[in-house]
RNA sequence: GGCCCUAUGGUCAAGCGGUUAAGACGCCGCCCUCUCAAGGCGGAAUCAGGAGUUCGAUUCUCCUUAGGGUCACCA
């Protein structure tokens, strides 16, 4: 017998931004079906009528074809399955639990939220966490039942739940996995506002869209069984199950907020390009055979295999996060990586001309974060106020005494260029240094300390002549020489 | 608190009964060098603890400890 296709879906709940917990999700959801050449669905679970953000499914389509996880089928593309956003399925659901009440699955339950929390106060009262629902309405009479809906009386449909014994499911990742029946609750499935719970609508979507693994955080490790004992209510196969460890911050806590940037557009406003975010958090839980660590995401389909996933949470670190970025700024075509910073560029220098190309060369090798552009660079635009302590180095073996005699050299050789080119800029230096038999160093600090006002810059001093053209440089020099000489003491 | 899960350096992690316990990020040092970055070389740093099983445990079992998850008419 052939195999049945893999198909997994990503079900996101349109909340407006994407968590990189759920970015990472999705991606094992589409790296599993990938690598067994399986299809990649996308629903959108809306059921929860009280947290509609407007635009939200926008943010989730974006960030999907953005990253490259393309889907197979989904509300904007269509497919056989539809419709792909719950909230147009909902004839579907309410037939459905109908169906469990008649077969003596699932029954009405007409307890008050105000009976519910009181039994959880009763609870906390007494010092305990609430049980869970006390079972109130499972054996009503058929008849008092009857009454009560032909009365109209607000009510919701819960799943019985075995009182005794308990069930058992191997996670592909986890293993078995036992829970005893008495820890589960019966929980609801059609609320009273006639919308079916995440729960409900989860396996009845999964399931009349054929998808045959489900992949998702370990949070729903535990409410497994609840989910299997609805597959198993209505006679149906039950899925392979993935699920996935979570992601924490560096104190070993929930990633949130207040660890940093936890969405994906948080992410990206920061400088971080999608190939880099995608490359780490595929390795964030999942380890290749080979140990490799740069991957493209059609590598990652390659290389992915369930069974390199690790079972312990992993820390979401910014710094390996960073470093993939540099690799990945690094590994950019020239001009790609100048639209990038154009902007930033622009902006700093305000119409000023410049070798923006040069410039892009000289940032490209140093950038670990695309933001971190517009502050290298403002030093271009305007004459920063130098510091004596700035001209001395001891690797250069430069002071500001030796500065104010090898300045004004500098600047008189300089004059003498007939074109303002890198290899003429550089050639007239070097052999300036040659001539006056000091290191390079020793030259080259004062000149590029004059000329940016920053101990360190992004590039040489050769460099940063360049960019800033003959008549800005010349002006920087002798405004430097000038400071130096201008200083009470220095002779 | 009940239940479930997890446990190799600071972090990501390889390992799947016998290894000098990989590799990467970060950190430190050296080299290269007109600063920084990149690059090269080197270094410090890990099997949570205790019982078993075994000729032999990081690997298997149990207990302890620690951490996390979950206990909604939220997803």
């Amino acid at each position: 017998m052939e195999a049945k296709r893999v198909r997994t879906r990503f079900a996101p709940s349109p909340t407006g931004f994407m968590h990189v917990g759920n970015l990472r999700t999705a991606l094992y959801e589409y790296l599993v079906a990938k690598s067994e050449g399986g299809e990649f669905i996308l629903r959108i679970e809306d059921t929860d009528q009280e947290r509609l953000v407007d635009g939200a499914v926008d943010v989730i389509y974006k960030t999907l074809s953005e990253c490259g996880l393309k889907h197979d089928e989904g509300p904007d593309i269509g497919g056989d399955s539809g419709p792909y956003i719950q909230s147009q399925r909902l004839e579907t659901y309410r037939p459905c639990a109908q169906q469990l009440v008649d077969s003596g699955k699932a029954y009405y339950c007409f307890c008050t939220r105000e009976r519910l929390d009181g039994l959880k106060q009763k609870a906390e009262d007494d010092g305990r966490i609430a049980a869970g629902y006390d079972r109130h309405c499972r054996d009503l009479p058929a008849d008092e039942v009857r009454r009560r809906l032909a009365a109209g009386t607000p009510h919701v449909i819960r799943q019985k739940m075995p009182l005794v014994g308990e069930t058992s499911f191997t996670d592909e990742v986890f293993g078995k996995i036992t829970v005893d029946n008495r820890e589960l609750e019966d929980q609801v499935l059609i609320k009273s506002d006639g919308f079916p719970t995440y729960n409900f609508a989860n396996v009845i979507d999964d399931h009349a869209m054929g998808i045959t693994h489900i992949v998702r955080g370990s949070e729903y490790l535990t409410s497994t069984p609840k989910y299997n004992l609805l597959y198993s209510a209505f006679g149906w196969d039950l899925p392979t199950y993935v699920h996935l460890p979570l992601i924490i911050g560096q104190d070993g806590k929930k990633l949130s907020k207040r660890h940093g940037s936890t969405s994906f557009e948080a992410l990206k406003a920061e400088g971080y390009l999608t190939e880099a975010i995608i490359n780490y958090i595929a390795l964030l839980g999942w380890c290749p055979t080979d140990n490799r660590e740069l991957f493209s995401l059609d590598e990652l389909c390659e290389a992915f295999k369930v069974s390199g996933i690790s079972k312990s949470p992993s820390v979401f670190d910014y710094d390996k996060l960073t470093w993939f970025n540099g690799e990945y700024i690094r590994a950019l075509a020239p001009d790609d990586f100048l639209s990038l910073v154009q902007p930033q560029l622009d902006e700093v220098f305000a119409g000023k001309p410049h070798d923006s190309r040069l410039l892009a060369e000289m940032l490209q090798k140093r950038v670990t974060q695309l933001t971190q552009v517009k502050e290298m660079v403002t030093f271009l635009a305007e004459r920063l106020p130098l510091d004596r302590e700035m001209f001395f180095n001891k690797k250069s073996k430069a002071t500001p005494e030796q500065a104010v005699t090898v300045l004004p050299l500098a600047i008189a050789a300089l004059e003498q260029l007939s074109d303002w080119t890198r290899d003429q800029v550089h050639d007239c230096l070097i052999e300036l240094a040659r001539h006056l038999e000091v290191k390079n160093g020793q030259l080259m600090w004062p000149v590029r300390i004059a000329a940016s006002g920053q101990t360190v810059t992004p590039g040489g001093a050769i460099e940063i002549l360049v960019i800033l053209g003959r008549d800005e440089s010349l002006a920087r020099l002798r405004a430097g020489l000038d400071y130096l000489t201008g200083q009470p003491g220095s002779a």
